[in-house]
DNA sequence: ATAATATTTTTACGCGCGTAAATTTTTTAT
DNA sequence: ATAAAAAATTTACGCGCGTAAAAATATTAT
């Protein structure tokens, strides 16, 4: 017989010699089955390559095993890196991750939740655009669908937020940087998108009065999720025109600050914490590039691996609670101080 | 009746009033239904927003809807750039893209080759991790799967290739730099994973020749997919022993360059075209970052819109032939100088 | 060995839709 | 208006698997 020829379950359970009901048991849960017939199918499995279809599979299931992940801009690093650990941890549990990316487009991101739906996921790790999002839209869809937020919240909506403690980033940097030097200046998008960048704004004035130092802010304009050109052109304009308050700036996010530095370099401006530095830099976020930025970056770590854990982990523990939780629970994670050149 | 009840393709049959292999024939080709009767579904659809159950379709289609996009590294923003185009072209012919990255790893790769077939896509768009790629089981996949290869090609695998013309990009970065200055260095990976490097190692060869200058190398260690680390490691062990054969180095790609240019910064190295810098630095790929490095980065690019829509392009003429072309055909296309500050 | 328990088998139905064939209705051409 | 062509309807089957219920078999405990 073709080793390939296997065109069913039916095909198979009688190569196998073992009923297809048993067999469908063990696809199922592998551990449901007794281990000497477990052994009997995964051997027969290994010299049959047989793969149930997936379709027959998930549309007799009440529950698929797909888990949707949706970030609001792929090409950003931090989102491909928190991605990544996402994944991991959806195979960890048996389940099929399924990836997208809204583009840092509302239309997109409605798109793929409509996507999403009919692909009855057993949950989704949605971080949305923030600002930018059809909060009706998504906030119907975590009414049909097991849905977990994470890193940027949007306040009722989902079962759950997983994030970042945004006061954390920026007590301690701002208290780094007023220990040590000058006050720092924030630096920050006028009309950011991201919900995270007000909650840094509010961060830092609280910081501030607390240090009972004198905040000052820099609001550069720009929109989209070009950060770096963003920050790039906000800074050669507000550094040719000499409007710095202060000679620290602390970036509301590491791809601001990318861009800030590259306008720094261009126009001569020393940066860093030595003696002949005219300025220091600071930022949030330790985006996966901010090591090599000149000088290297110093900002505040997301510990990614236990935004990702927990995300995955609360996300189980709603599917397997039928969807629904108790309370809407918000777990934020603090940072921890990155210490390179540029502060 | 409740507007979101509708369970099945009968009942929203029965709710427009027409046939339920009619409304069929519409969701399979909105232009096989008389637009009378289009119409009439199309309006039924706003009120009721019904939409078929995708596994009960892809279950009886022969072919479904599906197209798989594989990179080799979706945290290297190269690629999360090429992703978004190729989703962007996949989404216009009306077919539903799935991304995954192999995130480095052959395993992965090979798993996601595994999840993909039982999948049954319409089609593949695979850019390979090359030399780490088990090319028989990408071999097997492509007997299965109309599987068109991009970016990095594997000899005689897969229907076509699309890819940049490794030539191009390095005749063009040569041919600049020694016109303009010091006969340029070659930097890169002792024993890179990437067919692309060979390439544009064997096009520095020969463009020396042609030029009638002697070629000099610099090989550095490392494994892996973290390139910009990579490149900082071993730029600082060779600046610090001073062992550049001239004052002009060219990069085998630009993440090797952000590396190299923060090891140069970190060691006061001027680098640049201006009187008073000590190195230049050019590459090739036009990295979404290299506009941000210190300084500017002068490199050759890569036509991101045409590679992506020649692929896409490519694989429905390959769908539509039934999954088999004529003759395996390779599309090369053209770099673009881009010049920046470094060189 | 016997009873109690756990597992597997048999049988059978349904999921939602694709699709084929024959028939009826509608549209277009003459 | 009539014939020819195009589109829609009716009817019916099948895809591959989940799953339920009852019966048969295998395993474990006593």
């Amino acid at each position: 017989m073709d080793v390939d020829d296997i065109k069913n379950m039916d095909e198979f359970a009688s190569i196998v010699g073992i009923s297809r009901p048993t067999i469908s048991k063990y696809f199922n849960d592998a551990d449901s089955v007794r281990p000497t017939t477990r052994l009997k199918i995964e051997e027969a499995l290994k010299k049959y390559k047989y793969r149930p279809n997936i379709y027959a599979i998930n549309q007799n299931r009440k529950l698929t095993k797909n888990i949707g992940i949706i970030v609001p801009y792929l090409a950003d690093p931090f989102f491909a890196e928190i991605a990544r650990f996402l994944e991991r941890r959806v195979l960890d549990f048996g389940f099929t991750p399924s990836l997208f990316s809204a583009h840092g487009d509302t239309e997109i991101e409605k798109t793929i939740l409509d996507t999403l739906r009919s692909l009855r996921p057993a949950g989704v790790l949605l971080a949305p655009l923030g600002r930018a999002s059809d909060k009706r839209h998504i906030e119907e869809f975590c009414r049909d669908v097991p849905t977990i937020l994470f890193d940027s919240n949007i306040e009722g909506i989902g079962e759950a937020f997983i994030g970042s403690d945004n006061f954390s980033f920026v007590s301690q940097t701002v208290e780094y940087l007023s220990r040590t030097g000058s006050t720092p200046t924030f630096f920050e998008m006028s009309d950011p998108a991201n919900p995270n960048a007000n909650k840094r704004r509010n961060a830092y004035l609280a910081m501030m009065k607390q240090l009972e130092l004198e905040p000052h802010m820099v609001q550069i304009e720009g929109s989209g999720w070009e950060f770096e050109e963003i920050g790039r052109a906000g800074a050669l304009k507000i550094l040719k025109q000499d409007a710095l308050p202060t000679d620290t700036i602390l970036c509301s996010n590491d791809r601001l600050a990318i861009g800030l530095l590259s306008a720094c370099y261009e126009l001569g401006i020393r940066v860093g914490r030595e003696k002949d530095s005219e300025l220091r830099v600071a930022s949030h976020d330790d985006h996966p590039y901010s090591k090599f930025t000149c000088p290297s970056l110093t900002t505040a770590a997301h510990d990614y691996e236990a935004v990702a854990s927990q995300s995955v982990n609360t996300l189980f523990k709603l599917i397997e609670e039928g969807g629904r939780l108790n309370n809407r629970e918000e777990k934020l994670f603090a940072a921890r101080l990155i210490m390179r050149d540029s502060a």
